[in-house]
DNA sequence: AATTACGACAACCGCCTCTCA
DNA sequence: TTGAGAGGCGGTTGTCGTAAT
């Protein structure tokens, strides 16, 4: 009876996350972007950790165009006003919040809005159950709870800065190269396993194989799941630039930024030649991507 | 200066859902 | 159709920094 554990608890390290396993982690999740799973993450990276401990670790810190602490206004506004319509589903409310993860909010729920809510409600809030919707708002329970404020703004598509961060990859030195911090974190990591080994401090694996491989490809028993690495967060990694385009991945596209990137896609193939495994998949993605024939220009 | 209380946030736990063989 | 494994999620706990005493 009962589920077996994810991992041996006995085995595997607790508590804060060093520098190191960061970096460890990071590399490893980067360069192997939808290759492998998180169970057998830790053990192929060398790892002592539990495989969901990594994923949270990479989900609610690691993950790239994460935003920490500093909640606006206007982002306290739009949780109070979705935790009176939909409780407390804290993935759905950090979808809604750019950069934010549900961890974050709801620690941010946990200390600082909870009494704000609170304030505002006399009476706690008759939680939503399973099966809750929006609809729910209408609590039926005869609480009678004042008007909470009005969502701020409709929730945001996933944006990203597209056509800028591909200008600069592109004209990057005047040459056809992405920023490679993969692959100054692999050298990171290499040395650090170099360190450890030399050190006497055994590590339980081998170093990620060569560029280009994934970690199932090199596994007789490769799982054949994925990293949870979408293109947001990979597009995300590509540099920043004040000036922003909108576009989103799923649902409805809209690309104005596509439209003056048509005549790079000759230049995708060179960029595909160069680049780490990380940035092939991203590129792929953003080829297939600009190929989909219903996507809409934006002026 | 030392101790305590508290806030903020990172991390863990365990259950539920989803996927796939 | 079903069961096992993996991911997702919300609640809770642990840890650390800092303000208050």
């Amino acid at each position: 009876m009962g589920r077996s554990p994810c991992c041996d608890k006995t085995s595997v390290k607790r508590g804060p996350w060093s520098r190191e396993e960061d970096a460890i982690l990071r590399s490893f999740v980067q360069r192997f972007a939808n290759a492998g799973n998180w169970i057998t993450l830790p053990q192929k990276a060398g790892l002592r950790r539990c495989g969901k401990s990594c994923r949270l670790r990479w989900l609610n810190y690691l993950r790239p165009a994460l935003r920490h602490g500093g909640f606006t206004d206007e982002e306290d506004t739009l949780i109070l006003s979705l935790y009176g319509q939909i409780g407390s589903k804290w993935s759905v409310i950090a979808a809604k919040l750019r950069g934010r993860t549900d961890n974050d909010v709801k620690n941010h729920w946990n200390t600082k809005l909870k009494k704000r809510y609170y304030l505002l409600n006399t009476a706690p809030p008759t939680t939503p159950t399973s099966g809750d919707s929006i609809a729910a708002a209408d609590d039926p329970s005869g609480v009678d709870q004042p008007p909470l404020p009005a969502p701020a703004a409709p929730p945001a598509p996933a944006l990203v800065n597209l056509d800028t961060a591909l200008a600069t990859a592109v004209e990057d030195g005047g040459g056809l190269t992405l920023t490679h911090e993969s692959e100054q974190l692999y050298a990171e990591l290499m040395g650090l396993i170099e360190e450890q080994s030399t050190g006497g401090e055994s590590m339980s694996s081998s170093p990620p194989p060569p560029l280009g491989t994934s970690p199932t490809a090199s596994s007789s028993a490769g799982s054949s799941t994925t990293w949870p690495v979408d293109v947001h967060d990979t597009v995300a990694q590509l540099p920043e630039s004040s000036e922003r385009s909108l576009v989103e991945f799923d649902g409805t596209c809209y690309a104005r930024a596509f439209a003056e990137a048509a005549s790079w896609l000759d230049s995708f193939q060179d960029l595909l030649m160069t680049s780490t495994y990380h940035e092939v998949i991203a590129l792929q993605e953003l080829q297939s991507f600009y190929e989909r024939p219903n996507t809409q220009v934006l002026n």
